[in-house]
DNA sequence: GCCGTTGCTGTTAACGTTAACACCCTTGCA
DNA sequence: TGCAAGGGTGTTAACGTTAACAGCAACGGC
């Protein structure tokens, strides 16, 4: 009767066959929350890894409430870490048994557009930077008070969800290694002031320097705008001085490896004539060479967080939070 | 006796309703399948824009065969086209209303494990570079005839399903580009002899070279491994030569970086004393400044394609293809 | 000994969609 | 006039899971 050649998945139905109880019964086990006997749960159990049984998404999405979809936005399809935000947050929505929808946002997104979607297509929202920057976005998920998690963002106010390392304390770190190394008289590269991890990135640099008896320089504290080309002019600059830095931290990656080219440039070695740290572990980091002391964040992991925690939001309205991700400083050999 | 403040999603049996026929009868004007009249077609359309009907996945994917689900192996999570590639493959997969899975390859990764997996945790496989060259995963997979796809992969052979661009017509354009921009003297970085691309990217050099009437000059072509510190030594073992190329194609984007280290190291100015050009048009050829000539591929197409072709494999016994894609020479400062 | 309580388990129906089948009404041809 | 062929449409049941409710023992208090 039954086709013999087809090997179909185990259901709950086979598995309360096996077990001799009903489909309820399993299904009570499998989500521990009903009263169901020790020796029933054993036998159900038994019966589950035997048979290999694993849920149908589908069918349970079907019954349950209306399947959840997370929106992630992104700007640049290759940027550095978008594959990881990507894993981070597939992650969680599998786990959690929701759809992530990776949407891409051109600089012609009308507020309009994002609006319409956001209860129509959406039910959370992850927005990582530079989109968590962006003029409008914080201000339309506030007001409409929609589930949604900023990665990284500027807001410093509790204004929305959001998820972000300590970059003040992450700046402070790497300055101090760069202390602990012997350096007296260090370089700073400041990113783009529209920003606001650029001035918690300086204020970092600036106390690691006092901390240690350090007077602050203004002339070794260089402007750039993220980019390799600002770096290389700014490290440049700083070159130039009648009393130059022994080590430059810049506060992104792409303005240390920018840095690095205007060591060579300078005829300076580094890291013995010239150390330079970064900001962020990007591909870049690990390219050149010498590869990039820097500081990590672990943006897989916030993303996952940031999917759970959107997830959560859905519906209770609990206060704005602050998650706070821990960093890590990652030495190689500019240092 | 309903709950007004819960919005529901309209259903086909909404639409039915609306339009007066049957939920089967909307089920054949969606699917487009068997025969509908023309009048109660367009009835049921408005009736479904009307009511802004989206159908539901799960109730599909429950009643249809079992849902799909489609691997794609990774090794490096922070891989400069990880994003693209997850981005490209989520969008086919979304499409199809199949699963992705995103599983990563480990180093110590075992044939026997990933065998285990191959029938019974999915339902067919991506493999990108470099796991597409990793020693006994094609074998596996033509052994046992599992639907897979293999991205840009090193096999000549049509041993296994495959994308690719056309790495030989695609360093042919790039050289011939920089025939065209005058250069006479032309230098190549060969990467890692290993990888079945290196020959082909060669190969094309070689060609391009012949048919401008120019000789192909074993001096001229320098050894690296694909990584940036490779492309710095080989761009200056090629500047080091008593007749210097005027111009270097290095068979990546790192080494071109590294040769453009090069260049700056041994006082050169890029383009005017030495151009540049590289292959894959990864981050860090628009990071760099000047930033990087180089060649496209077209990932997330690719991606896309692969999932496609992987979902119609299963089952039907097709031959085994290659499918080439369009690649792009994308000009920028180095040249 | 009656009755409420508690602990455990089973029954029923529903989620939204589609495959398989059944049906009716034309149409065309013998 | 009868009858086959087929276009167009509806009916039924099923996919796998779970919520809501119903049932049934065993227990303890009065």
């Amino acid at each position: 009767m039954t086709n013999p050649d087809k090997p179909r998945r185990a259901t709950i139905v086979d598995v309360a066959k096996r077990a001799g109880v009903s489909t309820m019964t399993v299904t009570r086990v499998i989500h521990k929350r009903d009263k169901v006997s020790p020796s029933t749960r054993e036998t159900v159990e038994h019966a589950i890894t035997e048979l290999g049984y694993a849920p149908n998404l589908a069918a349970r999405a079907l019954v349950g409430s209306r399947v959840r979809r997370v929106c992630l936005l992104y700007g640049n399809p290759s940027s550095a870490y978008l594959g990881e935000l990507i894993l981070g947050a597939l992650k969680a929505t599998s786990e959690a048994e929701a759809n992530l929808i990776v949407e891409r946002v051109t600089p012609d997104l009308s507020m309009e557009d994002l609006a319409a979607k956001l209860d129509r297509d959406w039910d959370g929202l992850i927005v990582p930077p530079p989109m968590s920057d962006m003029a409008g976005i914080r201000e339309l998920i506030a007001q409409r008070s929609f589930p949604a998690v900023f990665l990284s963002s500027a807001a410093e106010t509790g204004q929305v969800n959001e998820i972000r390392i300590d970059d003040y304390k992450a700046a402070y770190d790497i300055v101090d290694l760069l202390i602990r190394k012997g350096h007296r008289r260090i370089g700073f590269i400041k990113g783009d002031p529209s920003q606001t991890v650029s001035e918690r990135r300086l204020a970092g640099y600036e106390d690691a320097l006092r901390d240690a008896g350090l007077a602050v320089d203004e002339a070794c504290i260089a402007f750039g705008s993220f980019t390799y080309r600002s770096g290389e002019q700014a490290a440049l600059a700083l070159c130039a001085l009648a009393r130059p830095p022994s080590a430059i931290f810049a506060s992104n990656d792409d303005m240390a490896a920018g840095a690095l080219a205007a060591a060579v440039k300078t005829g300076r070695e580094v890291p013995a004539d010239l150390a330079i740290a970064g900001f962020d572990d990007s591909p870049i980091a690990t390219t050149v060479a010498p590869s990039l002391t820097t500081v990590r964040q672990p943006v897989a992991e916030m993303a996952e967080r940031a999917v759970q925690l959107v997830l959560k939001l859905k519906g209770s309205q609990r206060p704005v939070q602050t998650i706070i991700a821990p960093h890590a400083v990652i030495e190689r050999e500019t240092t």
